[in-house]
Order: structure tokens, then C-alpha cells, then sequence
RNA sequence: GGUCUCGUAGCUCAGUUGGAUAGAGCAUCUGCCUUCUAAGCAGAGGGUCACAGGUUCGAAUCCUGUCGAGAUCACCA
């Protein structure tokens, strides 16, 4: 904000200067070493005056010096340190408290849609800690999208149909004895995936017995009789058949009851599901466009190609030899149709980096059928979480099951809260909100604070930390500033005349970058920037609360303005971190 | 082998279109609760930004090459 009013001043200085027009200026903020709060990089300008990066620094700040803002100003080899005057920042400040959705745009109806896409499972197996970074990636990247002013949708789809699926219920039809989720208490997804691991270890038995009566490894996968019991259900299910599909709605109904349970403890949500088993068809119609239009073109054994060797891509077919849909077809369809359901103009897929290719290729396919809004589908493609050991591997069992971190991570905070004697203040009921809150505050920061594009290091061994560049530590300045708004929360505006130290006005200055920093994010797909950016408001906060008494202020006037200072950094750090689905408690 | 991504402190990570002496947290060590919540604060040590060239006033950042890690290149999803 103050740039930009710079900015005007400093451009007018340049063109009496130098005669330089439109130039790009460059601010940084100051860094701490030096005074100032913002810096201009002056070595750009002396090809214009011929002069030393020095002299030409003191020459522009000379000038500037006569304006309002401007208290003072210093030259550091190239770089013309600004000192804003302090009634400045208390004016921005003012505005700021005035505003309650400070940093925030409401999406108006003329605003864009977006549409965000991620979780999309498969109904073979529960989810695990890969999945929580997929949704809670993508349930902040759509937040953060709505408080940059767009409108947004949240969708998966859901893998609901396929071999994988007939897997575990040909396993769970020959050693299920009929069990369900009530007989056994056993969540559903866990339970459908049960059968799934008995699939592959039944599959495995009779691969090996086969081998061992000399047949071939390759052949002896191809006919192992649980495979082929398993391949013949997926026929029959794709021809309707009564029982299959009776089979297919029940566990998969199982399946549905605990992702439901997982997102609603993990805090995250849909506006629109979309089912495999609806959409797996869909694309077809489209391939035979793309066949007029030259786009395609069909092999002799009928199956159909798209030849992209021409952008450094590969073949990549598009329509098996019998007519039925690969992947690929099904995302053409399924975009084609998302984007007639919502007319969005960006559409955002949540999904690991391992489907690069893949997406690279979608769009291009998308962009040659002449579909436009094809140049704004995005690949939110974010790295995998490894263990110290490698990739999480469910046949070897190194899955971090995500309904098991979530538990654990409610008793480590249930464990800490007990060795530090916080529970005394606290009902019962109020004791286990609080360590849902700080136990999944504690995951979620970890998960989001880290680059999404970069794959990221867990280690189940090691526990997630509560201390540091934690979410905890957040939540903790949060509660702190509560119990000082418990104590005292009459603001009487701000004094415009009141002193101001270091660190306050260094604290006004964070604050007042929360609205561009949102906007940093949207554009950036990142909610690691808004999470390093509280943790940057919290540390210096932090330091202020220790070094300064607020509430027993030499004056009235400095009281109001630290306790305004105060709650308007609580706000950020509640509304911030509700973008990254944490909350807040008021007590910890 | 082709393509893509990554390599920053012992560990986990920041570092916005190239800018000042590369920053945090954890771990280690030293201090700080009679004062608004110590899940906190103050401080110390810890670096050939993988390596080698290049581009320029200036490179962790851009280009080329080498080494190392990962992903991908299926009539799987």
C-alpha cells in the first residue's frame, strides 16, 4: 500500500532526474541491519545519471526527503534506505482495525469460478498420510482462492469402480464370512481395504503354488484363479450384473461411511462429488470428434492415438483396440463435463507430481479439441511424502494410516498438555476440543508449511513437534492474546499522537502485508506462503509480548493502541490459519 | 536410454520478477517465571547454497555441463 504511494513520487523524481519513464522500480523491504523500512535499488538507474549507485541514491533522496512520508533517508552502496513517517503507518494501521475482513475480497457474482479438484480416491483401501497432504493441500489452496476474491468449488471424483474394487470384494465374498463394519466395529474403509491386502496375499500363494508346478511367473500371474474370479466380476459388473452391483453399492457404501468420518475430523469438504462409475464413459463421444478433426488418429488394430512428438511428448493412445476408455479418456470427458456444469474459468487438479506427464498431457489434448479454457486447467502438483525409508508402500506395510496419525497426534498433545499441568482450568469436554485442536493444528502446519511442489521427509519414529515453527506455537500466541482481550478489549481508536517503538512499528509493517500475501498465494497455488507468513507475525510478536506490557501501558492512549495492535494480529492469526484448517483455541 | 523435478547448517525447511554480511525451527550449550499464559523469550556455536564453467554492476536464484536423488515414458489408474 505505501508503494504504491511511493511509487508515483519516486517515478516523477526519476523523470525530472533523469528523464526515466515507466520504469520498473524495485523495493525490498529494509533489512534489519540497516534503518528504513523500505529500500529502493538505485543501481538500476545509473546507466541514466551517470553517476555513482551513491550519489545517485542521495540525489533521488534528497528529493523524496520534502514529501509527507518520508521522515528520513539513507544510502548504502546502491540502495536508498526509506524511513516512513510513523503517523503513516498509524494511519494504515487505523484503516486496517476498521476493516473486519482485513486481507480478505469477497467473490462477487461477476468474479471468476474456480474449480479445485483433490482427495479423489480409490474405494479399495482407507486413506493415509499421502492423502492428508492431497486434501489438506487442496481444502487451503481453495480457501485461499475464495479470500482472493474467486469463486470456488470444491470436487473430487471418486475412483469407485475397476478392478482394484472387485479386489476386495471377490476376497471379501471367499474369506468375509459376511463380516461388516457393525459385526466386527471395524471402521469401513479399513475394513474394505482388509480385503484388499487378503486379495494380494491369496494372489501371491497361488502364484507362487503355480510356479512351483513349473509354469512360467508372467503366465502364472495371468491365471491365478483369484485373478481370474476377480476379472470375471469386473465383467459382470460392467454388464450390470444384479448381484455384483448389489455387492459393489454395499462395500463401497462401507467405504463412503469412513472417508466421511476422516474428512469431517480432518476438516475438509466438497461441494460436488463425482463418481467414477458415472463418468467412466464419458470421453468417448469426444475421441470421435478428435478423429474428424485430425486430432486422433486410429491404428490398424482399431485402438486410437493422439502423436504429440512434435511438442518432445510420446504417443499416447486414447481409446483401447475394443473400444473402451483408458484414463485419459475419461479426464477429457470429465473436464468437458465439469466445465459445462460450472462454465469455471480455472480449474485446479490436486494431484502427486507422479502424474506430471499425464496432466501435460490432458491440457495438450484438451487445447488441440480447441477447448480454450484448457490454458487455465492447472496441475497442482505436489511431491510425495517419503519415509526415512523410502516411498510408503501398502504391500510392505510402511502406510501411515491416516486415521492413525490423526489419533496419535490427539494423544501427544493429550500427553504434553499433562506434562506442562495445563489441565486444571479446563472441563472435560473442553480438555479433549482442546487437544483435537492442537494435536490436528500441530499435523496440519506440518503438512502445509512445507513447499507444496517439494516432496516432503515424515518420520513416524520422530513425532511431530509442538515447539518452533509449529502450529501449536501459533495457537499458543493466539490463546495469549485472548487472555489479555479477556482482561481488556475497549479500544478507543488510536491516538494518532502515540510513540511508537521498533518493534510495534516493525509488527504494523507485517500486518499490513497480510492482504497482498493472500493474493501471493492465490496466484502461487501455495498455503506454505501464508503459513511462513504467521509464523513470521508470531515470532515477532512473541518477542514483543516478552520485552513489553500491554495492559499496564504508561497511558490510556498507548494501552488502546497496544491492545488494537494486539487484536488485530490475533485476527491474522485466526483467519490466516483458517485458511490452512486450523483452529484457534481460546485457552491453552 | 528420453523427458521432468529436486540438491541450502547434524536434521526438517524458508529464501517473491537476480540485490546488501544466505535465514528460521529442531537438536547441542548458556541465561530468564513475585510482572498480561515459560506450548514462551534472550543469547552462543553450526554453511565451499552438490560440483565446474558462463551471463553482469551483482547469482542460492538465470544458462551450459558433470555428479547425486526421485518421478515418468503401459491397450494400469
Amino acid at each position: 500500500m505505501i508503494e504504491k504511494l511511493l511509487k508515483k513520487d519516486i517515478i516523477e523524481v526519476l523523470e525530472d532526474l533523469y528523464g526515466i519513464k515507466d520504469y520498473d522500480l524495485q523495493f525490498q523491504k529494509t533489512r534489519k541491519e540497516f534503518d528504513g523500512d523500505i529500500t529502493l535499488v538505485v543501481f538500476p538507474f545509473t546507466n541514466f545519471s551517470k553517476k555513482s549507485p551513491e550519489e545517485t541514491g542521495n540525489e533521488i533522496g534528497e528529493i523524496l526527503n520534502l514529501s509527507d512520508f518520508i521522515y528520513s533517508f539513507n544510502v548504502v552502496k546502491g540502495f536508498l534506505n526509506l524511513v516512513i513517517n510513523d503517523d503513516i503507518w498509524l494511519a494504515q494501521l487505523s484503516d486496517a482495525l476498521k476493516d473486519n475482513s482485513f486481507g480478505f475480497i469477497n467473490a462477487n457474482k461477476e468474479a471468476p469460478t474456480y474449480l479445485v479438484e483433490y482427495c479423489s480416491p480409490n474405494t479399495n483401501k482407507p486413506l493415509h498420510l499421502g492423502h492428508i497432504r492431497n486434501n489438506l493441500l487442496g481444502f487451503s489452496v481453495a480457501e485461499i482462492l475464495k479470500a482472493s476474491g474467486k469463486n470456488v468449488q470444491k470436487v473430487q471424483i471418486i475412483n469407485d469402480r475397476g478392478i482394484h474394487i472387485c479386489k476386495s470384494m471377490i476376497a471379501w465374498q471367499e474369506f468375509g464370512n459376511n463380516e461388516t463394519p457393525e459385526t466386527n466395529n471395524i471402521k469401513g474403509d479399513h475394513l474394505v481395504g482388509k480385503y484388499y491386502v487378503k486379495f494380494d496375499q491369496q494372489y501371491k500363494l497361488e502364484v507362487t503354488d503355480l510356479v512351483k508346478n513349473g509354469i512360467k511367473h508372467e503366465e502364472a500371474e495371468k491365471t491365478s484363479p483369484i485373478f481370474i474370479k476377480a476379472q470375471e466380476m469386473l465383467l459382470k459388473w460392467e454388464a450390470k450384473d444384479p448381484d455384483v452391483i448389489a455387492l459393489w453399492k454395499k462395500m463401497n457404501s462401507w467405504v463412503y461411511q469412513g472417508f466421511t468420518q476422516t474428512h469431517k475430523r480432518l476438516g475438509v469438504n466438497f461441494d460436488k462429488n463425482y463418481y467414477e462409475s458415472e463418468t467412466y464413459l464419458l470421453g468417448k463421444e469426444v475421441v470421435k470428434k478428435g478423429l474428424d478433426m485430425k486430432v486422433f488418429y486410429t491404428k490398424p488394430d482399431g485402438s486410437v492415438w493422439i502423436d504429440l512428438s512434435d511438442q518432445g511428448l510420446d504417443e499416447k493412445i486414447v481409446l483401447r483396440s475394443d473400444g473402451t476408455a483408458v484414463y485419459m479418456t475419461q479426464d477429457i470427458g470429465t473436464a468437458i463435463k465439469r466445465h459445462e456444469d460450472f462454465n469455471f474459468s480455472h480449474m485446479t487438479y490436486t494431484v502427486g507430481n507422479e502424474q506430471d506427464y499425464h496432466f501435460k498431457v490432458l491440457f495438450l489434448i484438451l487445447e488441440k479439441l480447441g477447448y480454450s479454457w484448457s490454458k487455465n486447467c492447472f496441475h497442482l502438483s505436489y511431491g510425495m511424502v517419503d519415509l526415512p525409508s523410502g516411498k510408503m508402500k501398502s504391500r510392505e506395510g510402511t502406510v501411515v494410516d491416516a486415521d492413525d496419525i490423526m489419533e496419535q497426534m490427539f494423544q501427544n498433545a493429550k500427553n504434553i498438555a499433562a506434562d506442562l499441568g495445563k489441565l486444571d482450568q479446563l472441563s472435560e469436554n473442553e480438555a479433549q476440543e482442546l487437544y483435537e485442536t492442537v494435536g490436528m493444528g500441530a499435523l496440519k502446519y506440518f503438512m502445509l508449511k512445507v513447499d507444496p511442489k517439494k516432496r516432503m521427509l515424515f518420520d513416524p519414529k520422530e513425532s511431530i513437534d509442538f515447539n518452533g515453527n509449529t502450529g501449536p506455537f501459533i495457537q499458543y500466541a493466539y490463546a495469549r492474546i485472548n487472555s489479555i482481550l479477556r482482561k481488556n478489549n475497549s479500544i478507543i481508536g488510536i491516538d494518532m499522537g502515540v510513540n511508537i517503538s521498533d518493534k510495534e512499528r516493525e509488527l504494523i509493517k507485517l500486518i499490513l502485508e497480510f492482504p497482498k500475501l493472500i493474493q501471493e498465494s492465490a496466484n502461487s497455488y501455495s498455503p506454505a506462503l501464508v503459513a511462513n507468513y504467521i509464523f513470521e507475525l508470531v515470532k515477532e510478536f512473541n518477542s514483543y509480548y516478552q520485552s513489553t506490557s500491554i495492559l499496564n501501558a504508561e497511558s490510556e492512549s498507548l494501552i488502546s493502541f497496544r491492545v488494537a495492535l494486539s487484536k488485530k494480529i490475533a485476527e491474522i492469526i485466526k483467519s490466516g490459519m483458517l485458511l490452512l484448517c486450523i483452529k484457534v483455541p481460546q485457552r491453552m
